[in-house]
DNA sequence: AATGAATGAGCTTTCATTCAT
DNA sequence: AATGAATGAAAGCTCATTCAT
């Protein structure tokens, strides 16, 4: 074993060679040296993939084509298929949230505030489809890798208190009726406004409504509200 | 090593062994010579499987592993894991359809029989995860396998006739008010009773809610019946 | 869902036709119709890669490319890779036992039998170097996959049998001593036959002796017939 | 989603921080500076991982997450896994070349000298499984890692040495027979006390004995000693 | 002297489907 | 009418090693 020294190399045999031609500094200046611009890059192909085809139907494969990087560095950043699709759960859950906190609806009257909140979360699941598609298939998975997410849980639970304040100034106020709970009221409005987008195509197909024609979405915009405020007067 | 067979996972099955007792036709009237009685096993069998695992996450083989049959069968009667599949949307679509033809509302009060449309819909949806499930897998599949289904499309039109009588009659009564599309109204109803059943594992993870719990179950029944009714008046 | 007739297969668009090219019966009348053959094929292959490159070292790849068979018939008649592991265990333990039940050694006196048990077993070890390094590896491995095989833990109870059986016998004609425990003993014979064989790399590298040589064959054997025989009385 | 880092499967390693705290040469004389340390930290772990899985089954990775450097580090200072696995193969070699060489034989009697000899060897290599392992690891690749290094063929040629000033001795003093072979004789006692370790899993699950009972023990020293000394008289 | 970041190549296994009678 | 045997294609994942400073 000799000195300390570190080891010197004695054979230089590589048999890959071929496939690095063109590596000199000012070739992809976006890829090394900026691992978190790759990790948001795999994120977002991610996301889409895994929206479109579920988690089962989702191809690691096809999500690292899409990239700028390959399939080996979802590995290394994501540990597995089910890291990279738990990550994306993380970011579109985290999305509605960051929403959400920036309504400020302490300002607004009882009525105006339950108005307010119920358009946002109308508009925001019928503009991100992939977050509602989603959200559909972890249920379609018993929510298993959403419960492996500590964080999670805890993004969203900002709602029930706004909810939760709303409804007590309504009741202070007399306008709205006693014993309401906020889960409930959050579950109703949310039912509503996910069925929409998350059954839209069978419901759409049985029926054939086109829910995306401006007048349908304004006229389940004004039932929603309607119903709410209806039930909770 | 014993004989050449395939090699078989996890349970030894029969199969084999039915070459030599049933040799001829009228042998054993109980596989053989009974294809319809084969087809609804297998098609009981790929029903949960399917609502269970997603039709991506479903396997052949393990519905061919579960039913009497072998999973050459499956081919034979149903052509492609798509047949299969169309024939389970099918079967559970005919379902609820049975159900809705079997209410007899026009006897009732308008608000009673909106009540009574609401109730059985809260109950079958509960009763009926797997169906409930099946719908859900459909739609992120963007309704691809439906569309193919001639008849299912004809199936489901039955409850908007009668959404649409109870209005007229809820109308002419002066109970309820004008200008309600039974549709929108379905979809209302349908919305909700189905959310509790389709998002019952987010939702319950993230606001940790069991849904199964039968004061929760009753609460429930009781704000979209609540709901429903205050929006028609 | 209409009759009951079998499936109507409506699409038939394949794209793997290219490479079937040439399928005729006459081409390799080996391969289809005779399994048996196949698994044998296999098998035989795969001693080889494991006895060559241990479990883990062993390609599945690699034996299939030497097979007239695919990757994926391995996969069809062993499971896995360790289903073919301990198939090719089993059909080199069945070998050594075949040997062993077909010595007659109760026709001659207890030295004797002795001298022929010691010299079939160096043989036999000494030409099936590939049985030698299975166990050997087996060994590495902890007998992992041996312990899951039922079937070679009974294959080599009849050794100690016999050899119970010409202990008594020469304990009765007074030329062994007495207590000698027959599992000792075969472990005292098979140390010295398989150590010659299974470590003759690194001791013939130490000590520089070359153990195919014939001249140090005849010597090992003298050595451990007259080692055990000595023992012995 | 915090840092950037890659996955981290199991552990969560310090690593990262010693970056800040350890900044100049003098601050932490723990882990920099001390390449001879880390050098053996990393043997040590190598040396049960090769041990404990073969060449081909340790992982590098492994090795790296038990050690307290980072993967990088072994190839710095070993150059390749090979490399790594060599220089554990020494250190083991060495470690009863050690024990050898610190006998002081040549003050017993000659069948004493052998006794103690026998027991020594049969003590170490019972109590040194991991040697033992790596010897057969090492015979399953046929001694070729071995081969490349020139330090361990040195090692082991010490005992040939004293066990032929035994037998000379024994022949000198009338106890020993004449024309034993020290290479062979050391086979002898090798073979055995070699296989009761490296082979007790296959013979122990087939034969359902435990060779690390006391009393087998016993009575495994007692019956090599017996047979080797009956051998050379 | 020392190291964080990245990776090409290849591994085992699975899946829906067809062949051939 | 019914079926045992066979399979191409691709999926998720791992491994030792080098890049670039």
């Amino acid at each position: 074993m000799a000195a300390t020294g570190p080891h010197v190399a004695k054979k230089q045999i590589r048999k890959r060679e071929h496939k690095r031609i063109s590596k000199s500094k000012s070739d992809s200046p976006g890829r090394r040296n900026n691992p978190e611009r790759t990790k948001q890059d795999i994120l977002t192909v991610a996301t889409k993939e895994f929206a479109r085809n579920g988690f089962t139907g989702g191809r690691v494969d096809t999500i690292a084509a899409k990239t700028r990087t390959t399939k080996r560095m979802i590995y290394y950043y994501f540990g597995s298929k089910e890291g990279l699709y738990i990550a994306v759960l993380e970011k579109v859950y985290s999305g509605i949230r960051a929403i959400e906190s920036q309504l400020y609806l302490e300002e607004l009257g009882p009525e105006e505030a339950i108005r307010q909140l119920i358009q946002t979360t109308f508009d925001y699941d019928e503009e991100h489809p992939d977050f509602i598609r989603l959200v559909s298939i972890e249920n379609i998975h018993r929510a298993e890798h959403l419960k492996k997410s500590g964080v999670i849980r805890e993004l969203n639970q900002a709602i029930i208190g706004m909810l939760s304040a709303i409804l007590q100034r309504g009741r202070a106020q007399g306008v709205f009726r006693a014993e309401i709970d906020p889960v409930d009221l959050h579950m109703l409005i949310s039912a509503f406004c996910l069925f929409r987008v998350s059954n839209r195509y069978t419901f759409g197909t049985i029926f054939r409504r086109n829910f995306s024609a401006p007048h349908v979405r304004q006229q389940h915009r004004r039932i929603i509200t309607d119903a709410v405020l209806r039930f909770l007067r």
